[in-house]
DNA sequence: ATGAAAGCGCTAACAG
DNA sequence: CTGTTAGCGCTTTCAT
């Protein structure tokens, strides 16, 4: 069976050593034809028993596996799905991704994943790059592309977006309520009993920031206090901003006794600055952030926050886009936000 | 122009309601051939002022982007890098990930990243999947392959590995001088004063792990101090495992002043024991870690900590594995680690 | 049940 | 300078 030691003139060793073997060697070494390769591997039909053991064998023996990219040019399905991220390092984003990547598992579908880094030229540039490798569908996570951009966009291959509201034939939004989100975390605080709460925001044109806001506002209208816009300061959702927030505030002069920060990255760097000024969390003032990335669990004290299901929410993603390629998988259901308490707020 | 308003009856709507278009048909609208339109395209050669403009046009007018997967077929390239990590929520391959990406722009390779979660059988499985679409290069972030299957890998395609050392003609690896990041650790501590330093070990078959502990001995062996194996205890590299850690060695009764965490993870689940017992960084003990994630600067106190140039490092792998490929990118620096001193460790 | 042949979209000789 | 043609590896009619 290792008789035939001389290899076919045609193999071809890429960039390694190894040759790489077509179904038509296959079907060369087990005497049959390409076509009876090709349906005892897709198992498309019926084959006799013989053959089918000895394009096994040969393809044990010759350590075959199928050309994917042949396959799918042949199909017109490239069985990836494409992932504009902003930042691979977001430890939200990376949960989000995560949780697609798992619902993809056993599907046949891999992800490609590409940044955009908040800047829409780019977001544009790496989903172009995905389109010209034929993505069977897009995930696109957050980000600067209008809505009519990812319209059009939509016009090529299914896509779901995260962080907005649309409709389209060939695209799913999931929108979580960040203005409930918003309103849990300020009611937590109000009913404990602060009626001074600084705000740290989001960037300003960021609508998941600025609904949190408005869900903050309207617990203060619900508890009857007012909100003093006077220690609201802007942040940028990274550590930094909230250092920078955390600073001013401090230094307005004002006084508070909890601060709302808008997610937990600037709820990081706000403790920071407390730390380092001798304000203890939550003796002296109460902390509470949003999201619950995993470090919210390890800062000193724990980090209350509203949770956002960002596993889930990768897995919901991964289903809506499923569900559009044709699959189905019954009911989705929307995950929604919650309330974590942990150690960084206390009664006022 | 926009006069044939009727499109070809061949165009396909795969999924989206725009049609796909190919170069054949933009080598009909411009009324040229193929060859020149793939010509143009690429700019593989000369071609008529005239003839030039209607194409570019007609690319334009159609948008039409060239099929990378049946270029691909075409050309025996992929121009798709494979990545496995382990785990994309971790913080530090996600910083090695984004490296990567960095020197990857420009270059028309794309990453493919698939995880394997440090389970050997997930990582052939999914090795296996990217070798099906027939990746171009392939970059090992640690994990539990073999060498030998690392090898065998690498016959079919160049690969670039890190945590270890291999030797092969298609394989570059790149393994930090652990052993001398756990001196550096430990030298610090020493030099401070510390004489009883206790020790969170990571996974005992994790050579970067165990390597920073032989560095740990070497330190102490150079100071004339002994080093006490009843205050080192077993972690796993992440946060849950500190904090069993630290629970253990507050509770063996043996007294220390610095605790060296073998990674920062680790040092953050130690850090929240201590807090919670009411035991302050750094004054009652001292604190250092590995690594310098992201969040070790937002730590209270700021972690003191051995910074491994994560970003480098994956510039460093895109660098090698492109030059297999055959890119030429000069010279390549290999990153080494440094002291990162913040505010957790003080004099003894 | 099986083989021959066409063709997915593209590039690269090879002729003109 | 430009068009014709032969595949890249695969799946899938269409005959047999």
């Amino acid at each position: 069976m290792a008789a035939n030691s001389k290899f076919p003139s045609q193999l071809v060793f890429p960039s390694g050593d190894k040759p790489i073997v077509t179904a038509t060697d296959v079907a060369r070494e087990a005497g049959v034809s390409i076509s009876t390769v090709s349906r005892i591997v897709n198992g498309t039909a019926r084959v006799a028993k013989d053959k089918r053991l000895a394009v096994e064998a040969a393809i044990a023996r010759m350590d075959y596996r199928p050309n994917l990219q042949a396959r799918s040019l042949k199909l017109g399905t490239s069985m990836i799905i494409g992932m504009l991220t902003q930042d691979i390092e977001s430890p939200f984003l990376a949960r989000v991704i995560r949780g697609f990547e798992e619902a993809l598992v056993g599907t046949g579908y891999a992800p490609i994943i590409v940044s955009g880094h908040w800047n829409q030229k780019e977001e544009i540039e790496r989903v172009g790059l995905l389109m010209d490798r034929r993505i069977d569908g897009l995930v696109v996570l957050y980000g600067d592309l209008s809505d009519s951009q990812l319209l059009e966009i939509s016009r090529r291959q299914p896509v779901v977006a995260t962080g907005r509201r649309l409709e389209g034939e060939h695209i799913r939004t999931l929108q979580l309520d960040h203005e409930q989100g918003g309103y849990i975390a300020a009611s937590h605080l109000l009913g404990l009993g602060h009626r001074r709460i600084a705000h740290i925001s989001g960037p300003p044109l960021h609508t998941d920031a600025t609904e949190r806001y408005a869900g903050f506002v309207r617990a203060h209208r619900e508890y009857g206090v007012e909100v003093d816009r006077d220690i609201v300061f802007q942040g940028d959702f990274l550590e930094h901003g909230g250092v920078l927030a955390m600073n001013r505030l401090l230094d307005c002069g004002k006084n508070f006794t909890a601060v709302f920060a808008s997610n937990d990255q600037s709820a990081m760097g706000a403790h920071l600055v407390m730390y380092r000024r001798g304000i203890r969390v939550p003796d002296d003032v109460s902390l509470m952030g949003f999201d619950d990335i995993p470090a919210a669990a390890y800062l000193t004290p724990p980090l209350t926050t509203v949770r956002q299901p960002f596993f889930e929410i990768g897995l919901y993603l991964a289903q809506s886009l499923l569900a559009m390629l044709g699959h189905d998988l019954g009911e989705l259901t929307v995950p929604s936000m919650e309330l974590v308490i942990r150690e960084s707020v206390k009664r006022c």
